[in-house]
DNA sequence: CCAGCACCGGGAAATTTTCACGACGGTGCA
DNA sequence: TGCACCGTCGTGAAAATTTCCCGGTGCTGG
């Protein structure tokens, strides 16, 4: 942090909400917003030639997301300071973006000083998580605890993914050089395991808990 | 609109989503941001109130949706005019919007002039897409063309619905009074009828084409 | 060494999905 | 009026699948 304030990235592919984290941060003396990025790729690109204190990263991106390029920086600068804002309020994408190696995670429902106090926490060094998410985590560790990839094994955890990209039993029998009658098992061993009756209850599962986003849905 | 310049009401739940717009529309000459919602409800409550000339409005927002809330204020003023202005790049969300009585339609994505251009579109009695979105719908007219609500029958698509938001095909057919195999024929004929092979193929269809929003999950 | 677990698949029963078929009411049209 | 067509509802039987139970492998930690 030089002396003349803290050097922001910002990360968000809707250029207006860009335009609204500047309208707010520069209220703050002492923040200084000195590059912005459109995509997870730009934003590993700009953080290591700019260096900045902070990056405030939005999440849901095209080509390379959030979770990735908060994991590409981080492998880069084990030090970096990435503070997650984004739309999706459940806890699951706040697990992973922890994990990935942020240092907080405000949703974009938070009142601006929620943003400027996360910004400030992170900058102290502190992990900042915004009220609706803590309460959701809490929510989460008391009621059911069936958090997605936890209760499933690797392999498990593989077909579910496949199962939502691919369709077939039968291509993921072949992509994973198993046979059908095993991923069929599989499968079924999933709908258990998540406590889900049908394939749609499965889906709906995945997507609140970010194992499939919403963005992944243009290529099919 | 007054002498003045044009009054402007924002619809959107994200209060850093807000500020963009502010910041974004201040720097023109001639509008004016007199009024600001945060979901649907509020956004028909202060329409009645403060009959602004133009309403911005995002479609994803808790409780009462931007469709519905466009749907509302249309009804009490037929005049009334709505850009929609929203993160979701697919062609049915658009129609949707449209047929709800928006005049005009942009992508969070699209640069800033985009926005302004398209007010100033809307303002003067145009309607107004962005260029994406135009491009989306052209292609969706050249193939396939099985925009979901068109090749189902009322029935099916209300089949459709439930089997999406409920789950077993038991309760589907007590809620609507018929026998569980009439609704599993249904079913049947909804996935031929959209050439998806899988239930998990038809809930990421369900999704694209917006009968299935994202916010609906939270509630299960 | 043994217990436990992830992993792979077979077999058979249970269930679901699919398909072919018939019936009924409404609508449009000659 | 008669008729063809469509949407809806249901049956029944074949086909596919899901589910459950089983044995076998290999690995790991006590």
């Amino acid at each position: 942090m030089s002396a003349a304030g803290a050097t922001i990235l910002l990360v968000d592919d809707h250029s207006v909400v860009r335009e609204g984290y500047r309208s707010v941060l520069q209220k703050q003396p002492g923040l200084r917003v000195i590059a912005e990025a459109a995509d997870g790729a730009e934003a590993y690109r700009l953080y290591k030639s700019e260096t900045p204190d902070l990056v405030i990263m939005d999440l849901s991106m095209p080509g390379i997301g959030g979770i990735e390029a908060i994991r590409r920086i981080r492998q880069w600068d084990k030090s970096a300071r990435i503070l997650v804002f984004t739309m999706h309020e459940n806890a699951g994408f706040a697990v992973q973006a922890i994990r990935a190696g942020a240092r907080g995670y405000v949703t974009k429902t938070s009142p601006p000083e929620t943003l400027v106090r996360a910004v400030m926490d992170v900058l102290a060094g502190k992990i900042a998580i915004s009220p609706d998410i803590d309460h959701e985590l809490a929510l989460s560790r008391i009621s059911g605890e069936n958090s997605a990839a936890d209760v499933l094994t690797p392999r498990e955890f593989e077909v579910l993914r496949l199962l939502l990209a691919e369709n077939t039993t039968e291509e993921i029998a072949e992509t994973l050089h198993v046979s059908p009658k095993t991923v069929a098992n599989l499968h079924s061993m999933i709908k258990d395991k998540l406590g889900v009756g049908s394939d749609i209850e499965l889906v709906r599962l995945a997507l609140r808990q970010g194992i499939l986003t919403e963005v992944d849905l243009g290529e099919a």
